[in-house]
DNA sequence: CGGCATCCTCTTTGATACTG
DNA sequence: CAGTATCAAAGAGGATGCCG
């Protein structure tokens, strides 16, 4: 391993989670849960396979990763998050508030997009008041969803679908960025191509 | 510049600063405020000189940082951060909370050490009342010192020592970091060589 | 097909030396 | 002081192969 060699919480941090690629696994994990080999690659779309191996072996030697068989049924192996990786969610929250300021631009030609990427954005911008109904608004882009569940003052992410959602926002990814974080009025997106599915009052109420 | 290509807040921010020694060197100035190559570099210990140079320059593109020649008496080249690069303090905020655990272990052998890097933990843990006196802790590792200065409600770290300290804290690394924190109480880190000049009940009410 | 390991090339990093 | 130049070593990226 290669380390800073400082005796600096911040510099011993970055010996753990400071490697390319990392710290994106560690988003896939929390935003996907449990998942396969093969659900990380496809939510990191053009990391090398051989990094993604390397990477999931470093993070369970450093305990922030567990992997383990998945009874017959699946016969497959799960890669989920000890406690100490999802104690990892403020820093990612923190970045991502730092980068909002970077999304505005859109995706390049070349950028790829997962849709349940947009769940950190939510549960940063979304809010459930504690006395509120639960709702479930689903976000959508080409074929892919991701759910957003709302209920007494928590926000969780699920990728998918969902049976019956309360809305669902379908539309380039940053009309749906700038919807569910205010910046771009619901109006201006419809304009723009966002497709309104449901009582939009629902998303003005997690606001 | 190497990119991720994904339309995700997360890796548009590692994108920035995601490099190698970058967060680091954004750490340096925030501890010291606008400074010279030199005082950068030692307080990087191990950096590159060409990566330091190299990183400076991607982090001016970037706008997270600006270069300015300062007035002759002093006749150098200062680097500070922008607005845009102290936003950053909260990501480093959550990685030092994150690391905190990664330190009571002590500096091994190898590890280097700058006084003044305790800025990050004291600033976490100590916190001024805002109808406080305000105080200078000084905090001394061999003949380097750094002056944490609390004042209504705020705190503000200085490197280098104070004329006139309230309280200096002389010792190991981790045994000053054990005092600020509190996991290790006074009595038992003078014990093992902690060195207290002055009333350690300025700690106590900063904590 | 899922979960890697190997091989190869290219880029980045790190160590050191040198310069205006 | 504030870098640039050079070069070897390590890491990243891409293609492909293997095995249950």
């Amino acid at each position: 391993m290669r380390t800073y060699g400082q005796y600096c919480a911040i510099a011993r941090t970055l010996d753990v989670v400071g490697d390319r690629w990392t710290l994106l696994i560690v988003r896939e994990l929390l935003l996907q849960g449990p998942c396969r080999y093969t659900d990380l690659r496809n939510g990191l779309p053009r990391i090398a396979t051989n990094l993604l191996a390397d990477r999931l072996r470093e993070l369970e030697q450093a305990g922030l990763v567990e992997s383990r068989a998945a009874p017959p049924p699946v016969a497959t192996t799960l890669f989920s998050l000890t406690d100490r990786g999802r104690a990892l969610q403020p820093v990612l929250r923190e970045l991502v508030t730092w980068g909002a300021e970077l999304m505005p631009s859109g995706p390049s030609e070349e950028d790829s997009f997962r849709s349940h990427w947009l769940g950190f954005p939510a549960s940063l911008y979304l809010r459930a008041a504690p006395d509120q109904a639960p709702v479930a608004l689903e976000l959508r882009t080409g074929e892919e969803s991701v759910t957003i569940l709302a209920a007494d003052g928590s926000v969780r992410v699920q990728p998918g679908a969902t049976p019956e959602p309360d809305l669902v926002l379908s539309g380039a990814p940053q009309l749906l960025l700038g919807a569910i974080s205010g910046l771009l009025p619901l109006e201006d997106a419809r304009a723009l191509g966002l497709v309104i599915d449901g009582d939009p009052g629902v998303l003005v109420r997690l606001q």
